[in-house]
DNA sequence: AAAGATTGTTGTTGACGACAACAATTGGCG
DNA sequence: CGCCAATTGTTGTCGTCAACAACAATCTTT
């Protein structure tokens, strides 16, 4: 055999110092991610982690998550929906949607009202503490989205509701 | 009791046409999502499943999801790097890179070599059928950017990879 | 050499999306 | 009218993913 690191399956190394072959470099701050950087999706995907993240500790003293968030947003804007538009709304599975709403009625933020008119349907509404309780979280969502601004800058942030308004 | 719905928890109705209390509106489209619109969470998260399907499904023929994706694009830029580094430089917790280099490693995608600077670590490399089949992902993710493009137009992409670049 | 930290691994928990099945109810159509 | 298809809420399963906790093997520090 030739002395050349034999290789038998035969390919050209990566172009990368990759030396020896088993020669583990750590730090982790010099990476390159190369091609990795320029996808859209990987941007979005670590800037989604880091928002949810915020937003989750950010109302963690009310104990609300995103989702809830949202379908007690919709609930108060729209109050009478029935589950099935609120889950179209916000492109969330019926079925999910049921434990997200046990969860908020046990909370007594949430009630479930037999329609009169389609007796297979629930029109949902917020109680009176459902409603005092909004109001609260919005105000820690806006606490939140000041977050956001300091993040990214408030120029950015706001381009950045512009360029994906169309998935509202 | 009286012909008003009853209502016993007694509150104000919530300011929009909220009516006899129980009648949901279907429809779906036009439910307005109020506060909702201007939270930049929920304009991320919505485009991040829309952005992960497409690539989910662009990517479909090789079977490779968007995590997959990063950690050989990761591996093949730099050689070498240990389960540890990879994990960190991702975002991903190390238990979860377990798994997915389980599946990367019976693909033939992937090499886990023992390190002998350090025999807890593992030096991982792109095999070469891993190499070869990193170039043709990389074709498919190309594809798959541009219909991010024609989604949201060649100067919003750019904008928000600039909007986003510190997360990367 | 002993104590503490790191690496890979296994396991558990909980949020979440995707599906499938089901009972009750409604609506369409012959 | 009566029957069949569709809709609504519900329950359940499966797979992905983040967050922890615990552990053995190994390195580092003292």
């Amino acid at each position: 055999m030739t002395a050349t690191a034999s290789r038998a399956d035969g390919r050209h190394a990566p172009r990368k110092r990759a030396g020896n072959g088993a020669a583990p470099r750590d730090g982790a701050d010099d990476i390159g991610l190369d091609a990795l950087v320029g996808h859209a999706g990987y941007a979005v995907r670590r800037f989604q982690i880091w928002i949810f993240q915020d937003f989750i500790k950010t109302l963690g003293e009310v104990d609300i998550r995103p989702t809830q968030y949202s379908v007690l947003t919709v609930i108060g804007a729209n109050p009478g929906l029935s589950q099935m538009a609120v889950a179209k709304r916000l492109g969330i599975e019926r079925a999910r949607l049921v434990h997200l709403l046990d969860s908020l009625e046990q909370r007594k933020l949430v009630k479930r009202i037999k329609s009169k008119q389609d007796r297979r349907s629930h029109a949902l509404h917020l109680t009176a503490q459902g409603e005092t309780a909004l109001t609260k979280f919005k105000r820690l969502a806006a606490e939140h989205e000041r977050h956001v601004e300091a993040k990214i800058g408030k120029e950015n942030r706001a381009q950045l509701l512009r360029i994906l308004s169309g998935f509202t």
